[in-house]
DNA sequence: GCCGTTTTCGGCCCGACTGTTTTCAGTCG
């Protein structure tokens, strides 16, 4: 047996997907293990955990025959079947996959033709210049090949959430100052707040649509215009981020929007969805009986459909549609419903000092009290074992809580908790033993080493937490850094039922390159009657502004007001607490 | 190769843009 991850069996599929394209299979046959590479990519769990506990079929898109070459490739690391289809095909080929602009074919006739077999010998291909000589290639061609292949490396594939979210202000903010421009808003990922985002996508209503155009590719941030066209226009910024614009009139605007929010899955549902009520849809409208019907907002769009409108952020093709249709979607949570922040560092002298935050209590409590929140947490780092004896540690809590003791005296109109982030060790154990924990009015504990322990002792620590009377949340519980580490590994249900069963929270943590619980557990955890709570993890008091990504992970995850603690009201809230 | 409250067979989303072309194939989203 052989652990392979699915970033791996996702790369497998796609190259299939590429080898049957290149012999001219059935189309359906390729759409198939593309499917299926995009479902390995978006899974929860890694494929040889489902494989070991026989779960393999919960996957969508895996069917009898995958699951079978799944079976042979954890059992002898290889499939024979792959192997056979991509025999004869030049290796060189799967390499050149990963460049933009470079699909199944083009990735072919180069290594085929120019024997190019890895990034050198294509960048060696284009200085003698041989690509144009290729048929079907031309000096253009060549070009934009060379100019893909600067991208790609100096690319990083996907920008976090608020990164693209701040080129996509700037970008409308643009737009918005050309008077032909009625309304710009995002689109794709960034509409639906995905963690990451690859391309920024954007869409404009306008009765002149030449006019926008020609405005946008006058941007100054423009590195590279990709294509332009009557309705649509594709630049690459300086900073390497890639827009897509899509221009239409008012009237079609709603058809737009929807069109090309996505996701993808989404969509092929709601074609399909729609198909079988003899409708069909494009980014122009809804073709009924002949006629194509235009829609200027979403909502009438997805009426004539007979569904209530979906909130970007639950369109990922989960069961929207069908709840959509029995008027059973959630009322999301909103940023207004957040009354406080709990996970907040200070820069309360705790020697050694390790991650500190910039700013005074005062000064939290100042900008809190900006935000209208309610109350708030103080969360420094608990004094590290290595440097600290207990007594010590004990000792330093003590003179912290004497601090927050006149913080809480001298400010009466706002909540104050006093907290420590601790750290849950290896063996499972808190850093800081009991009488410590006893000065404090909750703790907050979180696994900061040893990421790479296996499944259950991880799952191990997780419920010690839990099951520690003083412990009150789980901070940033699957310890992911996106496009940096990769979650660890926990049984996360029996992880939600300790917290049930021992009244223990779960924090969504708001912190950009956290984004963690994710979407996806969030509403696992939601299933199964977790209590979250949604922080900024600021460590300095304009992080204190991140808030809206951690509640947009909680709106993907369906969670209503009712699931997230911190919409309580202070009276309600601190009742969690000592 | 997958999938199923109209199907275990017969379907499988739809269109823009580009380069190299005289009508289209390839790529992307």
């Amino acid at each position: 047996m052989r652990f392979i991850a699915n970033k791996e069996i996702a790369k497998l599929f796609r190259d299939m997907a590429a080898a049957y394209t290149v012999k001219n299979s059935l189309f359906f046959k390729v759409k198939a293990y593309e499917n299926a590479a995009d479902s390995v990519e978006h899974a929860t769990s890694e494929l040889y955990d489902l494989w070991k506990e026989g779960e393999l079929g919960s996957v969508s898109g895996l069917g009898k025959n995958i699951q079978e070459y799944l079976d042979e490739l954890f059992k002898t690391g290889q499939i024979k079947h792959f192997s056979q289809v991509m025999s004869g095909l030049p290796k060189g080929m799967f390499t050149l996959l990963d460049i933009g602009g470079i699909g199944p074919k083009t990735a072919y006739k180069l290594a085929r033709e120019l024997k190019i077999e890895n990034i050198k010998d294509l960048q060696k291909a284009i200085k003698a210049k041989r690509i144009r000589n290729l048929e079907g290639f031309g000096q253009k061609s060549e070009k934009d090949i060379a100019a893909a292949l600067l991208e790609f490396k100096g690319r990083e594939n996907r920008h976090l959430l608020p990164f693209a979210f701040e080129n996509a202000q700037k970008i409308l903010q643009y737009l918005r100052k050309e008077k032909e421009c009625n309304q710009a808003e995002p689109l794709g990922s960034l509409r639906r707040m995905v963690s990451t985002v690859g391309d920024v996508d954007i869409a404009v209503s306008s009765k002149n649509a030449k006019k926008i155009i020609n405005h946008f590719t006058k941007y100054a941030g423009i590195s590279r215009i990709l294509g332009s066209g009557p309705v649509s226009s594709s630049v690459i910024l300086k900073n390497g981020v890639q827009v897509d614009l899509k221009v239409q009139p008012p009237e079609a605007f709603g058809s737009l929007l929807q069109h090309f929010t996505g996701s993808k899955n989404h969509n092929i549902a709601l074609r399909e969805f729609a198909l079988k009520i003899n409708m069909s849809l494009s980014e122009y409208g809804i073709k009924y009986k002949g006629k194509l019907l235009k829609f200027k907002d979403e909502e009438s769009f997805y009426k004539q459909l007979g569904l209530d409108w979906i909130p970007p952020e639950l369109r990922e093709g989960n069961n929207e549609i069908n709840a959509a249709k029995a008027h059973s979607l959630p009322t999301l949570v909103e940023l207004n419903d957040i009354k406080g922040d709990i996970h907040l560092h200070s820069n309360y002298p705790i020697e050694p000092s390790h991650d500190l935050g910039e700013n005074s209590f005062e000064e939290i409590v100042t900008k809190a009290k900006n935000y209208k929140y309610k109350y708030v947490g103080f969360s420094d780092h608990s004094p590290s074992v290595s440097n600290h004896t207990k007594l010590q540690i004990i000792d330093i809590i003590k003179r912290r809580s004497l601090k927050i003791e006149q913080i809480k005296a001298s400010n009466p109109d706002i909540g104050i908790l006093n907290l420590l982030e601790i750290d849950i060790l290896n063996d499972g154990e808190l850093s800081v033993p009991e009488k410590g924990l006893k000065l404090l009015d909750g703790a907050i504990a979180g696994i900061h080493s040893s990421h790479k322990q296996d499944k259950a002792t991880i799952t191990r620590r997780l419920l010690n937490a839990c099951e520690n009377p003083y412990v009150k949340l789980i901070s940033h519980p699957t310890g992911r850094l996106l496009e940096q580490r990769e979650s660890y590994d926990a049984n996360w249900l029996q992880v939600f039922e300790a917290c049930v069963k021992t009244g223990t929270m779960l924090e969504i943590n708001s912190w950009p390159t956290r984004l963690d619980l994710p979407d996806v557990l969030v509403k696992e955890a939601i299933k199964h009657n977790v209590k979250l709570v949604i922080n900024t993890d600021a460590h300095e008091i304009t992080q204190m502004g991140n808030m809206p990504f951690g509640v947009s992970v909680a709106r993907r995850g369906w969670a209503t007001k009712e699931n997230i603690a911190n919409t309580l009201s202070w009276l309600e809230f601190r009742k969690y607490f000592r």
